[in-house]
DNA sequence: TTTTAGAATTAGAATTATTCTAAATCTAAC
DNA sequence: GTTAGATTTAGAATAATTCTAATTCTAAAA
């Protein structure tokens, strides 16, 4: 399921475009300066202001996620479903999981907070396989 | 239950009992600039680096903890005790929940990253009952 | 086609957030 | 009281992000 849209379906200009192809196929969630690095090796004009604006277009519209975890900068996610994180405490290395909720628990976290809500997801912290053997 | 305990019996120093205070009595989560206005009050002579450092110290010691969504400066939490977050996609407010997370979930989470668990913790995003009226 | 209006891009400056540095101060063990 | 190590201070430095103003692109209207 979840089939990912062709980017060039997506009515995007050159730079968005790029700036999309870029996160969807790196293997890392990158920082906005990798992407911007590897923006400029694929469209050498594109500038720092555009990766970010550009950045911020397709987190608006839903293409791409925003992750944060308070150290140093943002990172960004290509969002072909929805997923959860983990977080490595030591190292920052950042792993995407794919948990399922339970019905009740999504419904309880609604209620309570009385957020309309958009989405919901578990952020998990601790200690990396390579980090958790040293 | 969880006591949160006295700041006095923790052994810190004047200007990292007054960052932790100012934390726990804050009625939001502040930023470090915010943290640093208050501690001043408090504290005259404090510096902003110490703030940072303070606020370092007291994450790493657990009594406190950062959170981050990628709108701006980070916001810190005086961590009486482990919680989740609904977050306003509109406006940002910030707001705290207690939810019990299934141990199965949890177990899941840990199994499938292959980390050691520290924490786990469910973000809630979506419209606060006053954005969402609008 | 031209014109035109609005959106997007560019380059670089500006701002904001955070960390670093080096000197001064404190603290607790000797 | 000395001393070693940790902490604090002030301010500089760096990193991350946003803003600004000039230019370019795009697509619809004339």
């Amino acid at each position: 399921m979840s089939v990912t849209a062709d980017i060039k379906d997506l009515g995007l200009t050159k730079q968005r475009e790029v700036v999309l192809q870029v996160i969807r196929e790196a293997d890392e969630h990158l920082t906005a300066n990798e992407v911007f690095d590897k923006s400029k090796s694929l469209l050498p004009t594109i500038s720092f202001a555009t990766v970010y604006n550009s950045l911020r277009y397709l987190k608006d519209a839903g293409h791409i996620a925003e992750i944060s975890f308070g150290n140093g900068a943002s990172r960004f996610d290509a969002m072909t479903s929805r997923h959860d994180h983990a977080i490595c405490t030591k190292c920052g290395k950042l792993v995407d999981m794919e948990i399922e909720l339970p019905k009740e628990v999504v419904d309880f976290a609604a209620c309570f907070s009385k957020f309309k809500l958009e989405s919901i997801e578990l952020t998990l912290r601790g200690l990396c396989p390579n980090c958790s053997n040293t």
